[in-house]
DNA sequence: GACGATTTTAAAGAAAATTTAAATTTTTGT
DNA sequence: ACAAAAATTTAAATTTTCTTTAAAATCGTC
């Protein structure tokens, strides 16, 4: 599960980061109306978490933005001041919670998680690609029937895959994603590859296909019809 | 079947009525003390799933209502907290089962179909998995007319894991479950690791079958066919 | 308040996953 | 075809997570 956190406070967003991280949600970050934007265009998220007044803009807007994009994150907008009119707006134009500051981070995650369930209730919780059938919240994934088991890295190192099917990913994006965002550049990139020879084995063990190919000097890409 | 929810939070009001319909249950909703009163006096249903925590007033005042009128409903209690005064007015009062929020939908559906095969069968509130059958009313659990002797944590423990059988669940979800929100993420499991394993050895010595497994590094799944 | 039962804490040992490291193979550019 | 860089493969070292046991603390009941 992805996150978009959008917030100007770099404290309370640092805050938020870790605790939803700590409950197992992958997130990204953007403090300004310009970064925020970029990110709700470029990419896709499970949930954004708005924060309504922003440095070079407001948030509504972002909302705005989102919606004519079509893009399906659910949305939870965060907001100062209990004002009425900016909740009735938000909800209007199609944020799905609404949120006053302060709060406490397990009311945050309470929220993110509601909405998450019941975004999974429209449409299956399960993705399938090809052959294979990846359940986020059972953490299982199986080909025809039969499971594979993989450990938590290679879970999320495939789930990291999935998101971005048939597009190369760099290992420095890998570790970043499983690893978090201070991951040392200089590190070498040694278990990213015996990660991803791991995963790679299992699959064609029980698939005969290998998904991942390589793409020499960029990184990895899954591939799949 | 028709059900009643009385809840004043619109957010899990929807979600609970979404869950609910997906299972087949026909729902009608109330988020007031007042509203709750009307429906419950003009309508029949087959259960009524009551907040005790209502703008207007108590919910336990409804429940006396509702045995007034002679209404037949099964009453499946909802608190915010595990306060045992109130589950025992609200049980004394005539209400058939007691939940504490935070729930999972699974566990509401759980025990609604309990009620609901209590109701029409007469004193069956069961749920039947493989060899074993649990009683959530009754808090028991039986192998082939067995009895298997739980404690309270054990039965909790158990509840949970049908509730989100063949899913894995962390350890964190599972400590929040049974202790609250506020269970500190710095805390250690070591008491989950001991009650699960207290709960496998007893299910074991029962049945002859372990069915729990534990994903390493991700939590435990119960699994069943 | 004392007793038995349950729950929690603690700590040592086992098991599994992750990381590191080094040797080997493959790929690419010249 | 060769050298350099990048990727694969293995296995050992390290770390993390889980199991087990037992003692301490708490809870409920009489």
């Amino acid at each position: 599960m992805k996150l978009l956190l959008i917030e100007d406070e770099p404290m309370l967003l640092d805050e938020m980061e870790a605790y939803l991280i700590e409950q197992g949600y992958r997130c990204e970050k953007a403090t300004t109306f310009a970064a925020g934007e970029d990110k709700i265009v470029l990419y896709d998220y499970d949930v954004i978490i708005l924060d309504i007044s922003l440095p070079g803009g407001n948030g509504l807007q972002l909302l705005q933005l989102l919606k004519k994009q079509q893009k399906e994150a659910g949305v939870l907008i965060v907001s100062a001041k209990d004002s009425l009119p900016d909740k009735l707006t938000g909800l209007n134009l199609g944020a799905d919670d609404y949120m006053t500051k302060p709060f406490h981070l397990e009311e945050l995650n309470a929220r993110v998680n509601a909405l998450v369930r019941r975004k999974s209730f429209k449409g299956n919780s399960q993705i399938q690609v090809d052959d294979l059938t990846i359940d986020p919240v059972a953490k299982t994934v199986s080909c025809n029937e039969t499971f594979i088991p993989l450990t938590k890295k290679e879970f999320e190192l495939l789930l990291y895959f999935i998101v971005n099917k048939n597009r190369v990913v760099s290992k420095q994006s890998i570790a970043e994603h499983l690893w978090g965002d201070h991951y040392d550049i200089v590190d070498n990139f040694d278990t990213v590859y015996v990660h991803t020879m791991n995963l790679r084995k299992k699959i064609v063990a029980h698939t005969g296909i290998d998904y991942i190919k390589t793409v020499y000097g960029m990184g990895y890409k899954f591939t799949s019809a």
